[in-house]
DNA sequence: GGTCGTTATATTTGTCCGGATATAACCCTG
DNA sequence: CAGGGTTATATCCGGACAAATATAACGACC
């Protein structure tokens, strides 16, 4: 590509990947920022209004996640000690875990490609 | 991930990647399957009707590609010989050729994630 | 037992993008 | 000079999806 086609202005590559399951999306940067934040903020809708997500989304989120695996990954609980909560399962983490790291590793071949652009 | 947390039915990885722009998008998969449409029918509409993509999607589209380039990727013919049509100028070929290479690697990185998830 | 913040869920409202539609301009061809 | 198929462009309309709103249930804590 380079200078002989494209304006002065550098061109971006950007990308997203996820995990589909059967029926619908089971994992995204979205999902797992949503994660992210459930497992420090102890709630989903603490967690939604750090995003300025609805809560309605992200409940629906969690539900969507949860039904697609055989041990949630977000548990929750309703009324008791401040009202309730939610927090991540040990699945819950290790799902995370894995995510991040393959973030990383498609963030390292979206700058190789990015040099290949414009070298 | 594997076996202890997700269901039976095997989820798989998928994604996207594109190349952004000062103000918009610049090039992704349906604009890449547009440009190869168009060189292969001679015609926008053609094009689109091949895509099942309305005709006025497809025009915004090379609207907005040949308006972040110097020369631009599709020349157009209004009128004339079978009333007019459309085709890629050497720009758009070498933008084509480059595209579909990209993405080539990137289905190999998706190939290889899934296989490291699998494995 | 009243309070509180949350989960859980349904319903309504709103917004935005794409599709459909309409029409003009173009110019080779017969 | 009329016809035909395409580019070019504006406008209208509807459906999908997100947000906002409403409400019930829950259970620890004071």
């Amino acid at each position: 590509m380079k200078e002989l086609l494209l304006a002065d202005v550098p061109f971006r590559f950007d990308g997203r990947l996820w995990l589909e399951g059967p029926t619908d999306r089971f994992m995204g940067v979205g999902r797992l920022q949503l994660l992210e934040h459930i497992a420090v903020l102890g709630s989903i809708s603490q967690a939604a209004k750090a995003m300025q997500m609805s809560y309605k989304r992200a409940w629906d989120l969690v539900a969507s996640m949860n039904a697609q695996v055989r041990t949630p990954l977000v548990q929750t609980q309703t009324g008791g000690k401040r009202g309730g909560g939610a927090s991540l399962t040990p699945a819950g983490q290790q799902v995370v875990a894995e995510f991040q790291a393959l973030q990383a590793r498609f963030q390292a071949f979206l700058a190789a490609e990015t040099a290949r652009l414009n070298g």
